[in-house]
RNA sequence: GGUCCCGUAGCCAAGUGGCUAAGGCAAUGGACUGCAACUCCGUGAUCACCGGUUCGAAUCCGGUCGGGACCUCCA
């Protein structure tokens, strides 16, 4: 299996720290306000990581963090006229819908910064004592210089960054590119610390958690693109200021999502809510999958609609699949595998292999539906239909689809029967109108 | 100003040195069909442009044009 690692920009053959073990960190949400499309991508992508570790059998670890404290909150709090906790919790809350939503697993864990206050405060001294960070009026700084080869991950280096740069000037800072660890503030919810009153920068919390519920270092460590730098490189430098080794073997970044090829603005009023799409998830996560995850992809109304009618084709034939041999009480009936299956079933998994490439996986899973439509108006056997089936479910389950389709009950087989009599005796009224029924009831 | 990425048919998109450049949507011709839907079969590209390397390039190198990201909170 290869992976594109970023910390290095090539493709690497991925071997697990711990055996048939994959440990796995993913930036999460800032809960401030609920998530928008671009939030999303990272949201399905990583779950389909996780999904086909799990499929070739690994046991996986997946984290992924709430930045429950920092400047945004605070300020939606204040906002609010409520608590950083409070907005926390409300949002917390809408992101697991809107995970579930897409298709996503919430069943991993998904530790909270302010849970792990404690950790991130000794992790924060133990910087200060070992000289990687200083304090000046209640602010600890990192010190970037100390670290060797700053900038290892966004392929930068200290004295291009803060030529022409932007940064705003602080002279507290020994270096403009030293970063927060500890602010001193009085402004929302604060804590103590051996360095005064305040909450911690947001570059700590990852490299906190991550050292406190993996003890040391990750196989993978996954995040969008845009927050290469500064965050995850002041990750790799924290890390590295400990442990003189890096946090991860592997970086992963997602391209950015954006819309009518112009990034997610707020401001510009070009931002989507994921509760506000207002159309099959399944369709919206099928465009995220199409494609590579490192690409930007670029959201349009008329591109979503393409891969949400893809999605129907999909669900279709899967349903009529399924329904086909239920009611001929041959759900459980023994797969008989034909080569072209087994054809398909290689090339999506030498795709998924090959650095997730899921566009290529939905080509194969678009190969079984052909094939699958082909093997039912060819009357072939229920094992061969069978094979179809599980052949889906076991795509739909990597890919993390679901068709939702389950047996029919004893009254839906009866009409169903009954509209298949009726056209057989050309009792074409009475079709239509069972027709009709089994319309509603979503079952044609 | 600095760093970097991208440009493949009307649209989306795979392929990153080698047989006739995957696949989907749209369009269009046909088949199937009680009607409709569904489905199946067929039809489309000198890979932004120019130059170079090579027996051979969409794929590597240089340049031009165009689009975008990061350097500042941002997934």
């Amino acid at each position: 299996m290869k992976i594109y690692n970023t910390l290095t920009n090539q493709l690497e053959t991925f071997t697990p720290i711990h055996k048939d073990t994959v440990n796995i960190y993913v930036c999460g949400p800032t809960v401030y306000n609920y998530i928008h499309i671009g939030n999303a991508r990272p949201v399905i992508f990583f779950d389909v990581v996780r999904r086909y570790f799990e499929h070739k059998q690994y046991t996986v670890n997946f984290v992924s963090n709430f930045t429950d404290v920092d400047d945004k909150v605070i300020t939606k709090a204040l906002e609010d006229q409520t608590t950083e906790l409070e907005v926390a919790n409300k949002f917390i809350d809408a992101f697991y819908k809107d995970a579930a939503r897409v298709g996503s697993s919430t069943k991993y864990l998904a530790p909270r910064v302010t849970e792990y206050m404690s950790a991130i405060i000794s992790y924060i001294e133990r910087l200060v004592e070992q000289g990687y960070a200083y304090q000046v009026d209640g602010d600890v700084y990192f010190r970037v210089t100390k670290v060797s080869d700053y900038g290892i991950l966004s392929g930068r280096k200290i004295d291009d960054l803060i030529e022409g740069s932007r940064i705003e000037v602080n002279n507290k800072k020994e270096n403009p590119l030293d970063f927060t660890l500890w602010k001193k503030t009085n402004t929302g919810i604060t804590w103590p610390s051996p360095f005064g009153e305040g909450r911690p920068g947001w570059h700590t919390e990852c490299v906190a958690m991550i050292d406190e519920i993996f003890g040391g270092k990750i196989d993978i460590h996954g995040g969008g693109s845009e927050i290469k730098f500064p965050h995850h490189e002041n990750e790799i430098a924290q890390h590295r200021a400990f442990h003189q080794d890096h946090i991860a073997n592997i970086w992963m970044h997602n391209g950015q999502l954006n819309i009518d090829d112009k990034k997610m603005s707020k401001s510009e009023g070009r931002v989507i809510l994921v509760k506000d799409l207002d159309v099959d998830y399944m369709g919206f996560r099928l465009f995220t999958l199409s494609t590579h995850y490192r690409s930007p992809i670029n959201y349009t109304d008329e591109v979503l609609d393409a891969y949400v009618k893809d999605w129907e084709r999909m669900r279709r034939v899967y349903k009529q699949t399924f329904y086909h041999l239920d009611l001929k009480e041959s759900l459980d009936v023994s797969p008989v595998v034909s080569e072209n299956l087994k054809a398909i079933e290689l090339r999506f998994m030498d795709a998924m292999d090959h650095d997730f490439n899921t566009a290529n996986a939905i080509t194969e899973l678009q190969n079984l539906v052909k094939f699958t439509n082909q093997t039912l108006r060819q009357k072939s056997s229920s094992e061969e239909l069978k094979a179809c089936i599980e052949l889906f479910d076991t795509f739909f389950n990597i890919l993390g689809l679901y068709p939702g389709v389950t047996p029919l009950n004893a009254s839906d087989k009866a009409i169903y029967m009954a509209w298949t009599d009726a056209r057989k005796n050309k009792d074409f009224d009475k079709a239509d109108c069972l027709r009709e029924k089994l319309s509603e009831k979503g079952i044609l």
